[in-house]
DNA sequence: AGTAGCAAGCTGGTCAGACCAATTTCCTTG
DNA sequence: CAAGGAAATTGGTCTGACCAGCTTGCTACT
């Protein structure tokens, strides 16, 4: 068991709890903290930046280093957050993210249309608006697209369902750019969706829960049926362009 | 807006993607780099060091900085391991969490029941065996809870699902600590639980997907009625101490 | 006395150069 | 041609220094 690189991290967190420090307050500076533990001050560093962009910490340009106040679900958050930064994952997760949604959202509907504020219903219309407005840009569309989702998740008023899901919208944007971009080329599917969105929102605005959950459920297994159909339709092109590769070239592929 | 910091993680990631480096390619040498972005080695390291902590790059002393190889489904594990440490959170989560759980673990159930492999009924079957030998420990007990019903989700055979699952239980265990452990206390709840736990097992095992959904659905409202009734006996007892207080001493909240 | 203003000192942010330890590279040698 | 070892390379750490904001506290003016 080798384990002579010591924590420096988990020592800070000890420090932080043995001492009593709350959010906001004042860590001891940086020249101290590294004599107290027998390091230099760039080696200590190292350490606290870590734990600063994590969020644990933040700075202060001659203030000090201070314990982070976290927002109300501001953990969830920063946990979720480094899913953005995936963006080359050529796996196919998206179909079990959708899997997930399909699970999800029905309930988030349901719960959205017993919970959601007035300023929820006025933030969910515009965003369906926003949504039949951006028919052009197919990456304006499915933008668009998870901020609506994401807005009934917000509309449930669940703090951690709506970290979770910002996080599959992540990374369903990132595993199926291409495909997700096609969905919106067949034809009368941006329509399709719009009045799918408008049936979940007036089921929400109504406080009609079962008609949300249904109208949701129906709308997510479109969304994934037509995305499998999607993918099988590139998957035929990519043999029939891989048969045609055969014919003028033998070389394998670059596994 | 005042951003002189520079991005020096972007710029890491840049070079890493305009120099086509894939997974397991070596980076140019720190000194070349800090050359390179026009800036120190030590500042440079401490970039370098945020995405080593991040799971992008791995270091080997005297080898150099390598793009990480992520495995399957490594790198929405990497997006939600930080989740493991916010223990210090006594906001009230668990709400949040089993509302989701509820919506999530009757399909994962019936999944589970339609593609266990013989291994996972193994590992399934074991695991429930471990939850009922752990009687002992309330702190075991919830590991072997949460490793039960992470099993059921590695069943549904879904990448993305075991790692939200697995986050979903490191926020519950980080929020209710104290709670949780009170639940196992109650009379007779050990034994309920586990017959639970095996209705689900036994219709996996048997591949009934809806009787699966069915105990799993049930389950999941079982622990959270009993979750809200100990959260109710507590803030009761909490109410109680604090008139218990206000009979002696004037001190107000330390908010 | 009270307060506005300034200066000295802390504190984080960055830099430069050095040394150590592990690895890689390449030349020597059998 | 292969095995062994020396030299160059590279990450890990340390030291000491300087700059730029922030804090503190003293001074001087009202």
């Amino acid at each position: 068991m080798s384990e002579d690189r010591l924590d420096l991290q988990g020592k800070i967190r000890d420090l932080i709890a043995s001492r009593g420090l709350g959010a906001g307050d004042r860590l001891p500076a940086e020249r101290a903290l590294a004599v107290e533990f027998g390091v230099s001050r760039s080696r200590l560093r190292e350490d606290i930046q870590q734990l600063v962009s994590q969020g644990h910490l933040v700075s202060r340009r001659g203030g000090g280093h201070f314990v982070a106040v976290p927002e109300p679900g501001e953990p969830v958050r920063a946990a979720l957050l480094p899913l953005a930064s995936l963006a080359r994952s050529e796996a196919g997760y998206w179909h079990d993210v959708m899997e997930i949604r399909l699970s999800l959202e029905g309930d988030t509907a349901a719960h959205a249309a017993l919970r959601a504020s007035e300023e929820d219903k006025a933030r969910l219309t515009k965003l369906a608006d926003a949504f039949h407005a951006a028919s052009a840009d197919p990456a304006a569309l499915a933008h668009a697209d998870a901020a609506f989702h994401l807005g009934v998740a917000q509309a449930a008023h669940n703090v951690v369902l709506v970290q979770v899901m910002d996080g599959l919208q992540s990374l369903l944007e990132a595993s199926i750019s291409e495909s997700l971009l096609r969905l919106y080329h067949l034809p009368g599917m941006i329509d399709e969706l719009d009045a799918q969105h408008r049936a979940i929102l007036d089921a929400i605005l109504g406080g009609e829960a079962e008609t949300a959950r249904a109208a949701a459920t129906r709308h997510l297994a479109f969304v994934t049926d037509r995305l499998r159909m999607v993918e099988e339709t590139e998957a035929r092109q990519r043999r029939a362009a891989r048969a045609h590769l055969h014919m003028t070239a033998g070389k394998g592929p670059s596994a």
